[in-house]
DNA sequence: CCGGGGCATT
DNA sequence: AATGCCC
């Protein structure tokens, strides 16, 4: 059953590419002793969302009235996106802004370098569909991958043998009616989860895009842009070669850059069809043999490269151009405000960067706008720790010297200098937890008293995802979001909003923390409808064949604590998931609940309503009650936001763990684990043992850091 | 070539 | 630590 037969789609998958000489098995696969039969898995079931002109739409839903005009997003002088009305008269993406208007004089402009609100609706997007299936890998702000093969087998299984079914929306190169369901099964039904997710991003979000359905996520991104705007197209196995073949340019091919493409050229090759034709050997003299491989298998339409769950970002930056800055006052001024709006929105996120990059962009007449410089330097730990929870203003004040610094080993000051770009980043971020412990042992762990400070931090990320929530921003627009459109002041000034505190985005994350802080506490605290206790219960007791709780609970108290460290639970996942990319851990399969099985849709199953609306809902939690009996006093609030995600925490609490002795940690600690392994990458391939031979497109992350160390580790446990 | 973000390589 | 490449 888990490696489902193939049915006759499968077959007919797997002998289109038969007959490619290069082609290599599509991995996955072989999670067990490689039987030699059973080892081709069923094909995945692949799942694109592209947004329609996502900035526009976030824009037009903070303000309704501008969904009826011509609607350009401005970033500096260029037309960034562009609403569809605006480009039924002419104007393009990426247009500068005299020849936007030029094409459509009434064009609306808003600004929109200010990415906060994008930002904050791009997560929400990605949340929504993670709480119907947490392989989700975000691809920049409005495009999302979701590997949804377990939820199309579980429907499959479900479906009766007769039953008559049919694919939603458009199949590529199909007269859609045309195609019986019944000989693709699969993407038919991937192209009814397809349609219902689209369907409830719209009611929860107001938000419409496209979304394309396929094997792979190469071909699930390239059928996805078949039908603009609002439209889905499923690609047939059979058609694979269509879609690449009429790629005239093989920049089309995700994963295919600039770069890569005048490499490509400089060998004669332009076309998607030059790239198929043109010998293995040829391409990796030029590129080596693994990249040659993978590009050869990006031009068939092949690509292994599994979905990724993306999680919190490792790195948060912020940046600004300009025409020309020549002075060091002007970047020490712009680097300190810049550095403002970085530590705040660090703060936000919880963690703590452990390293500061400076980036510049110097103006050069060779026209190379590209070319960034870049210096980095770690940060103290004392600034740090400003940064995460002293005074930002301090923060910024320490870190302003440092970054002149950087500045100075790029830019000679005694000669007259031209700047373009700054740009400020923080990286290595850390957990509170592990900043604590200092790097490698975790010993200093208990002694750490409850942080009320902390816990108040937390709660007050919470209220702030909480107020950043609700589809109809309209009402944020009191009086100063009216539309102005005249050509002195092209740009309207979005209302600076800071109402709506920017809180961001790691609603992601919280959300997540809350989702097992619930479960940890639902005794004492779940109260609400939609509170499943069976469901949650189970997800924090089932362990893991390989875990022993009764040894663990013998460990010495460090070695536990080693044992409970994000680099542990990573390394843990990184080793025991299975390098296929269609098997995903059965925990997470079986609870899914009916919520999109029938035509009757998310907003009629209770768990997904109540999931879907946590946000707007969180207001009206019950503040009080059981404050005395929860392990978190402070964190009533979270509750409802909690029960929004309750499938979560098959994906992220780490199975590992023993929730006796994690529970009779300190609920200081608990809270700082929890907030680590949120950070985590659920899903992690080895770099090193199997080779699925990654894509361009993939990410293949690796477990951060002391990977031997705990794998040593592993001798506690039962061998699975 | 705007604003981000990520990964791999050196 | 710095650059390149990708979206």
């Amino acid at each position: 059953m888990e490696n489902s037969e193939d049915e006759e789609d499968e077959n007919e998958w797997r002998n289109s590419f038969v007959d490619s000489p290069t082609h290599s098995p599509p991995a996955a696969a072989a999670s067990g002793p490689s039987i030699s039969e059973t080892r081709v898995p069923a094909h995945k079931v692949i799942l694109h969302f592209d947004l329609d002109c996502f900035y526009a739409q976030v824009e037009m839903i903070r303000n309704p009235a501008l969904r009826e005009v011509p609607l350009g997003i401005q970033q500096k002088y260029i037309i960034v996106t562009c609403n569809y009305v605006a480009r039924e008269r002419g104007v393009n993406k990426l247009m500068s802004v005299t020849d936007a208007k030029e094409k459509c004089p009434e064009l609306v402009l808003v600004k929109g370098e200010d990415l906060t609100h994008y930002r904050e609706m791009s997560y929400k997007m990605t949340e929504l569909l993670m709480s119907y299936c947490p392989l989700v890998e975000r691809l920049g702000f409005d495009e999302n991958f979701m590997d949804v093969t377990e939820m199309v087998e579980q429907r499959l299984a479900q479906i009766v043998k007769s039953e008559d079914f049919s694919f939603k929306g458009h199949v590529y190169n199909h007269p859609s009616a045309d195609v019986k369901a019944s000989n693709y099964p699969r993407l038919a039904l991937g192209s009814h989860i397809a349609a219902e997710l689209r369907e409830a991003v719209h009611s929860k979000l107001g938000l419409t895009g496209c979304a394309g359905i396929a094997t792979n996520k190469l071909l699930a991104k390239l059928v996805s842009g078949t039908f603009k705007p609002n439209q889905q197209t499923t690609l047939l196995p059979e058609n694979i070669s269509d879609i690449m073949g009429c790629l005239s340019s093989v920049r089309k091919v995700p994963g295919v850059g600039h770069q890569t493409a005048k490499r490509l050229q400089a060998l004669g090759l332009v076309s998607v069809k030059d790239l198929q034709l043109c010998p293995l050997n040829d391409l990796a003299k030029e590129f080596g043999s693994p990249t040659a491989q993978r590009l050869k298998n990006l031009s068939l339409g092949v690509d292994d490269s599994p979905v990724t769950c993306t999680g919190a970002p490792q790195s948060l930056s912020d940046e600004d151009s300009f025409k020309k800055m020549s002075s060091t006052k002007e970047v020490s001024e712009k680097t300190q405000q810049l550095l403002s709006s970085l530590v705040e929105r660090m703060r936000k996120d919880g963690r703590q960067p452990q390293t500061f990059r400076l980036t510049i962009r110097k103006y050069t007449t060779t026209n190379k706008w590209f070319s960034r410089e870049s210096r980095q330097c770690p940060i103290p730990d004392h600034i740090g720790q400003k940064i995460s929870s002293g005074s930002s203003d301090d923060a910024v004040m320490q870190l302003l010297p440092l970054a002149m610094k950087l500045f100075y080993r790029m830019v000679d000051c005694g000669a007259p200098f031209h700047l373009t770009l700054i740009n400020v980043c923080f990286s290595n971020l850390q957990t509170r937890a592990a900043a604590v412990t200092g790097k490698g042992s975790i010993t200093s762990f208990f002694s750490q008293s409850t942080s009320p400070k902390k816990s108040q931090a937390v709660l007050s990320q919470c209220q702030c995802v909480d107020s950043s929530q609700g589809i109809d921003m309209d009402h944020q627009f009191g009086t100063d979001g009216m539309i102005t459109q005249h050509n002195k002041q092209p740009a309207i000034q979005s209302s600076s909003s800071s109402s709506s505190s920017e809180a961001p985005l790691h609603g992601l994350r919280w959300k997540q923390n809350f989702a097992v802080i619930v479960e940890e506490t639902r005794n004492a605290s779940c109260s609400t409808a939609g509170c499943d206790p069976d469901e949650t219960a189970n997800a924090v007791t089932r362990l893991p064949p390989n875990v022993d709780p009764e040894v663990f609970k013998l460990l010495p108290e460090d070695i536990q604590k080693e044992l409970l460290s994000p680099a542990y639970v990573s390394s843990l996942y990184s080793t025991s998931s299975s390098q296929s990319g269609t098997d995903v851990p059965s925990t997470s399969k079986s609870k899914l609940p009916e919520t999109l099985t029938d035509s009757e849709s998310i907003s009629d199953t209770k768990d997904a309503a109540n999931k879907l609306n946590s946000s707007n809902r969180v207001t009206t939690v019950n503040h009080q009650g059981k404050a005395g009996t929860s392990a978190f006093p402070e964190e009533e609030v979270m509750e409802e936001g909690g029960l929004s995600f309750p499938r979560l925490s098959d994906c992220e609490f780490p199975g590992n763990v023993d929730p006796k002795v994690f529970s009779e940690l300190p609920p200081d600690v608990q809270r700082e684990l929890m907030s680590e392994w949120k950070q985590q990458k659920p899903i992690l391939k080895t770099s090193s043992s199997k080779k699925p031979g990654k894509s361009l497109m993939s990410k293949d992350r690796k477990a951060p850091g002391k990977g031997s160390q705990a794998n040593n580790l592993f001798k506690y446990f039962k061998p699975s």
